[in-house]
DNA sequence: AAGCGAATTGCATCCGAATGCAATACTGCC
DNA sequence: GGCAGTATTGCATTCGGATGCAATTCGCTT
């Protein structure tokens, strides 16, 4: 009874399968897989009894099983790090869309500390993802592992030293270069720089652009700290500006727009400046907060929506061209004239 | 010649399997497998030779072919929808992390139009996901699709009318409770609402939440329009309310922190308000933003990281019992008194 | 009605790892 | 030294669907 019992439940647990649905249509597996495949061949009438079948028994084709027999597994691996920028949110959601638009689903991995990588690697390659798309930091070490397992990989607003990889990235110096001009043609002399997290390559590229334009327009009085990226670590950092010049500068460049944001609450509550009048202070990324009224916040804007469509794009055309040559694209970004800083007139 | 390249290339791109481990090692198949299993019997000296050889190979056992035979693919499925707050972005990589310290996996499911549900319940059936942790909504007809199937749900945020489903939660009601005793114990005596999208039902319940305790103190001057959580449309919700009543009301509850900081910047901006002095407003939520100095929202803030923490548990157990009867947890909200209202004392 | 090519269908095998069972090796004990 | 008892190891099978090949059927021509 009990053992009756059993066998119940369990067949109402499991699953059915491609077996199941054939002798309950009374032909072969083979002609229930051609059913549910795209290209094979099967007769109106086999596809009808094959389908009532399925639909009675509510059968669905086991991606698991199809993967293992066609080394397909039919997803992406996004990695990403917890102290990236807020708007990766919407590039995690845009990412999932293109590629679930192609039939092809996404595994997160989401690392926190340094050490996770290598055990995400391990994972990836462990569920056979064919292909990675990583905005997270990945070594030359790891960024070998993945391409000596042949799995395609692009990388996220990053770029590698090693030049085989495929990116999309956001031009940041072309913007930091606008940005300065911006800044120095409307006066600007003094210049404090808020950069991010030391290991952060986009804060690196972000704020040497910026420097580098800096000097060679001449400018030499430059204050340099660096904050997390976050709100308070902005606030901090503009406090600390002002403590190590002895006085704020004319023009703050943060390496985001939520460490602007946090440097404008800092020098209007903490300082009694006026922004833009006392001081100028610009971000980068374009994200929702930069746009409310409070900041306005003068940024380049990252064209999100084009480079998540860039990079699902190349990573599929990589997985299914597997012999495609890299490529690296660069995307300008798109200038926003905010009123948190003054520029040169247009 | 060719065939001899086609060869090694090939031989290059795929991968090792335990029986290549095997042969490396000269011992049997059964054995790989055994040594990367932790409960399994080997020998020392067996282990030792099998992990050099799998090491020399770079073998990595295959989960999808692991998955197939112990029929658990060691994936779970989270589903957000495009419309979440802001703040989803924290709950997806909290997530991440908790699922993945039990070695489980997280594919990931965005949707925005409702007709993508169903296709994206067939998508993780046919995974076969351990389980399923969905921030969007699930009509009764999809969760009893995912549990026909023995696959245990947990519901972020969102309760079933069918009660045979686990949920975890904030419990808004008891949060608008609060923010409304404070607005009416400070005076306010006319009440504009910002509600969210109308098939929200986190907007739903929060608005009736507050809408429910308003009417039980008595309070009968109130206006309800309604936005789409973003901070845009909470702009336009303050000018509405302000239009449809002549005049702005003294306090305004908004059915998240982003469509508050909408309602703070336009009543400031274009209605030329003070806030709180003119008119006080409240959120809910308690995301980055509404610490920004120049908003500092009185909001109830969602309890993050107990809430994800709990969420995964609860899954976690339901997939490694099954039996398990269903559990809702609500969590309460954290009060936060910021500066953007009037409120009663402490 | 016979004949021919194309479209369908079934058979058998494969993907890569897990596992019950049986065979073997090893341990300690008398 | 012999034997019971345990720990290792290998064999064979299994998970569920895809696919090359051969067998069969169908449609159409003459």
């Amino acid at each position: 009874m009990s053992r009756v019992a059993d066998k119940s439940a369990k067949r109402d647990r499991r699953r059915a399968t491609s077996y199941d649905v054939a002798r309950e249509a009374g032909v072969s597996q083979s002609a229930v897989s051609r059913v549910f495949q795209d290209g094979a061949s099967a007769s109106k009438a086999m596809r009808d009894r094959v389908l009532a079948a399925a639909n009675k028994l509510g059968y669905r084709p086991n991606a698991i099983a199809r993967g293992l027999i066609t080394q397909r597994s039919n997803m992406v691996a996004v990695v990403i790090s917890k102290l990236t920028n807020l708007y990766y949110p919407e590039v995690l959601v845009m990412l999932t869309q293109r590629f679930s638009e192609h039939g092809i689903r996404v595994l997160l991995f989401a690392l926190d500390r340094e050490s996770d990588i290598s055990n995400t690697i391990d994972a990836l390659l462990q569920y056979r993802v064919d292909g990675v798309l990583t905005a997270a930091m990945f070594e030359s070490r790891e960024l070998t592992a993945v391409e000596n397992a042949g799995i395609p990989i692009v990388l996220y607003n990053r770029t590698a030293r090693d030049s085989r990889v495929s990116s999309v990235r956001c031009d940041q110096e072309e913007g930091e270069r606008w940005l300065v001009e911006q800044l120095v043609g409307a006066g600007h002399r003094s210049f404090g720089i808020v950069a991010g997290p030391e290991d952060s390559i986009v804060s690196i590229e972000r704020t040497t652009g910026a420097r580098t334009e800096l000097e060679r327009l001449g400018v030499v009085d430059i204050t340099t700290v660096s904050g997390d990226y976050g709100y308070e670590t902005g606030r901090c950092c503009f406090a600390e500006l002002v403590e190590k010049r002895g006085s704020a500068p004319d023009a703050v460049i943060a390496a985001n727009d939520v460490m602007a944001i946090g440097c404008i609450d800092e020098a209007r509550e903490a300082h009694k400046l006026r922004v833009p009048e006392d001081v100028s202070i610009v971000g980068f990324d374009g994200v929702g907060p930069a746009r409310y009224a409070a900041y306005d916040v003068t940024t380049v804007r990252q064209p999100v929506h084009r480079m998540t469509e860039s990079a699902a794009t190349m990573l599929i055309e990589r997985i299914e061209n597997p012999e495609l040559s890299p490529e690296k694209r660069a995307f300008s970004g798109i200038q926003v004239r905010g009123g948190s800083a003054r520029l040169a007139p247009e």
